[in-house]
DNA sequence: GCAATATACTTGCTAAATCAAATAACTAGC
DNA sequence: GCTAGTTATTTGATTTAGCAAGTATATTGC
């Protein structure tokens, strides 16, 4: 059959999984995989903080998602809310050291979880995975 | 940094593209992806019909989230239900001749929004990343 | 400097999916 | 053939997301 097709098929169907493992993974630090990676974007930045529509932007998110995934996270400490001097319209968002710390733990889990995921690719296939992927916008 | 974490935010990212670019794609059919896949499911059956629980395992979704993905389906006549003259447990659903149809038309669009999602990629890395996401259970 | 427009964020409503429990029907062991 | 356990499906409650509208603040054009 078509190879494009069986490819967009396959790349659902493999997220998927990744989905469900990784929030697995992820449910003993009491963090969803959508948390995680809201996480992994502060954490980028060099000053841990970020403006909320950016995270929208930058995790496929709309803004009312992402305001709705990190209230539970800012009750819970992980993230802290901080004003902009420039611009009042903006709450940049921070991950408290709380944050910075359960985010290393994680990490440590999900990189497990990757390393089982992609077990049956070598070196090789992996790179020119990651390589192909890169290339799609 | 490590290529396999990296593999997998990509490959997360890359199908929430997908998901999205497809639902859009879809609507002009009054369908989203979730029900194409369904439907695509359906399609390779011999006989178009499929029990729901299989179509859960197939899919990945859970079986009441198929029950609830049909149900406004059968309303529409896209499928329908079928006894199991064996089983009387298991009610079989079957693609109607309105439901190929549709699935057709369905199918050129999928194959056209796929052809230029993936427009970036040259055959001979088509066919490595195919190759590697077979080898990925 | 102020009216019109644009931007950042939040909130109300809705849709889609999940889990857990309920129901119904099958299968195995005795 | 009956009891206990398993399997297929549906339903109730909840979660997670989106869109559209609302609010507050900035920016632009004049």
């Amino acid at each position: 059959m078509n190879t494009k097709f069986e490819l967009i098929l396959g790349l659902s169907s493999a997220s998927t999984k990744i989905f469900k493992t990784m929030d697995r993974c992820l449910s003993v630090h009491g963090i969803s995989f959508s948390e995680y990676l809201v996480m992994h974007e502060l954490s980028k930045m060099t000053n841990q903080s970020m403006r909320r529509i950016d995270l929208a932007e930058k995790t496929g998110m709309s803004a009312s998602g992402i305001t709705r995934l990190l209230n539970p996270m800012e009750k819970l400490n992980l993230v802290e809310k901080e004003q902009n001097a420039r611009d009042a319209r903006v709450s940049l968002v921070k991950l408290t050291d709380a944050g910075n710390e359960l985010f290393t733990y994680a990490t440590q889990s999900v990189l497990q979880t990757a390393d089982l995921f992609l077990e049956p690719l070598d070196e090789q296939n992996l790179a020119l995975l990651l390589n192909a992927l890169t290339k799609i916008r």
